[in-house]
DNA sequence: GCTTGCAACTAAATCGATTTAGCTTTTTCG
DNA sequence: CGAAAAAGCTAAATCGATTTAGTTGCAAGC
């Protein structure tokens, strides 16, 4: 396909080319060369022209020009990274899509994408900085380097970061640290004494606060053990792997928070192969990010973010935004959801 | 915002507003107005009319002079609907993203974004027709109606249709047939007598023929019970509600095939709320759709689609069709996967 | 008095593709 | 044979935003 030019592939090139008008090149590659009598032979050099040069549509000029004046396009991009879940993203999309349902009219459109980055790469975007890509988006999921990145820069639109906190950003988060607080509570009224901390080895921002409340709460309030268990990844195998190590160990626990769902999930195989029953042995407390919780056996009891009422902040944020109704960045507290079922 | 107006409201627009040009007006959009050195009072006057008249930038206008003529941009769509569970798709997010970062080059940038529309209505995508979004996409997750309308046209660019036959496209399926009929010989293998399928009322291309295949199998092999349990949706939920349903009716059974993992997830709720055990009393079934089958209690023995077989095959063939490698149309099959677990 | 420098702007080109209106040349037909 | 129709193509305008290379008017400096 490439052939190092320097140039890029144009109509105008394939026209020069060929030593023919650029009508003609767009006539044949829109296939409407019957309808405009072009002459076969002519349609075929123009094809066979668009294949050697290795031809590229610039979608942007394409976009342009099919552009009806009479209709106004806007652009939302919900913004994630390759490697995380895509449970609270599909939440926020299914938000966004009520919202702009309500407000499409016959001279207005939404455009609704998610777009994905590698996590801690977000610089990398192409049309972040020069606003040529969305005319709102919802940012999540990212890791430090995305965040400082952020914090460095100011884009010209409507940006909403969903459950970080960044400098000079609008941002709807949990309030800190309320989950692990809760969730320290819930297993503190079971009167267990040995705690145990399910968490992945790559902390995010609400991760590293949920354990860190967790733990400053036990502390305050019970002498009994309190350990953190580190797992590999964000997997339901890691987290077995993990609690499986802690079991086998014989540092034994009857209290356990895991502060994602999938490694609740990768827990409880753990705790069932080892022999042990939840809750009896061992209660557990999870974080409510994952669609089935209640299909776990036991349903999972969960504290965590009340995901419904963040999404539906962060949307309507963001269309305050791009109605140009001034808003100064702030950070915005969700209160968590609890959602007692039998595993505590 | 609106106002009524007929004309769109552009950077021109807002120039003749303030009789001014059109570069001091983007200049302040840019945020550039200090290093231009405008006048903080013109400033104030522009901004003051982007909000009145309620301006919204044009995407593709911005990123058409953004571009960079030395770099060529290819965007890659995946289609789906909002309505489907976004597993399948995040799978052939990830290949695509390993074929695109593999082929990233300083004069050649990929966009990939997942796209949603309305199942059902694929025809109202802004851009599909006239090719102004996408330079190839996959499409996957439609109703008959989209089957309906791809099948009347004809879309100048790359495109491979995912777990669809539509004629004249590009498409990649399971073998029909094949994983209804495996499962039918996994549970007739385990002489089983009374079975039942538990399938969704909106049945997709693949759900109606892994049912259909499963009870003709089971019909020329064995004299049993057969029967078709309907669930009002796709949601585990309704899954339960339906196999509950069916249980407490006293029309028992003793193998179950369930088309979706969800439905199998309701299911196995169902079935052990009812004080049945698994795979004693009823062997289960089910597709291998959902991501953490193999964490369900008892973990779920599997029959579906290889799908990281089916999507490097999608995603091969979409790269290839872009490279304008002439490829007809054609119907390509992929074997199932069969992961026995404990459930059957 | 003349140049220089600065503040505050603007005209026009440009990004890439498509379409409309129109221009030649050739063919058809009375 | 001459007019009309058809075939086969092209020039130029257009979509919306941005930037480069100026221009104009005024104050400062020698």
């Amino acid at each position: 396909m490439a052939r190092g030019e320097k140039r890029p592939v144009t109509v105008r090139t394939i026209a020069e080319h060929l030593d023919i008008s650029t009508s003609a090149v767009s006539t044949v590659l829109a296939n409407r060369h019957v309808e405009r009598r072009l002459a076969p032979a002519t349609v075929a050099r123009i094809r066979q022209a668009v294949r050697d040069l290795g031809y590229v549509p610039n979608i942007a000029g394409r976009r342009l020009r099919a552009h009806d004046p009479g209709v106004r396009h806007l652009d939302l991009g919900i913004l994630t990274t390759f490697e995380a879940p895509l449970y609270l993203v599909s939440r926020a999309l299914r938000q966004v899509q009520r919202m702009t349902d309500a407000r499409t009219r016959p001279t207005r459109k939404f455009l609704v994408s998610i777009d994905m980055f590698h996590a801690g790469r977000l610089r990398e975007m192409p049309g972040l900085l020069n606003a040529s890509r969305f005319n709102g988006v919802i940012i999540t999921n990212t890791l430090k380097d995305d965040d400082a990145f952020l914090a460095s820069v100011a884009l010209p639109y409507a940006v909403v970061v969903l459950g970080r906190r960044i400098p000079n950003y609008c941002c709807v988060i949990e309030t800190p640290g309320e989950s692990g607080r809760r969730a320290a509570e819930i297993l503190l009224a079971l009167k267990r004494r040995r705690f145990v901390v399910l968490m992945p080895a790559l902390l995010t921002q609400s991760t590293a606060e949920r354990a860190d409340a967790f733990c400053a709460t036990v502390r305050a309030r019970a002498s009994g053990d309190l350990m953190r268990v580190t797992a590999a990844g964000f997997t339901p195998v890691s987290g077995a792997d993990a609690l499986r190590a802690h079991l086998a160990a014989g540092r034994g626990c009857d209290a356990l928070y895991a502060v994602t769902d999938s490694l609740a999930l990768g827990a409880y195989q753990a705790i069932k192969d080892s022999g042990r029953k939840i809750p009896r042995d061992i209660a557990v407390v999870g974080v409510g990010d994952h669609e089935h919780a209640d299909f776990f056996d036991p349903p999972l009891t969960c504290v965590g973010p009340a995901n419904d009422a963040i999404v539906e902040r962060v949307v309507t944020w963001l269309f305050d935004l791009m109605h140009h109704r001034r808003m100064r960045p702030a950070e915005v507290h969700v209160p968590p959801s609890i959602v007692m079922r039998a595993s505590a």
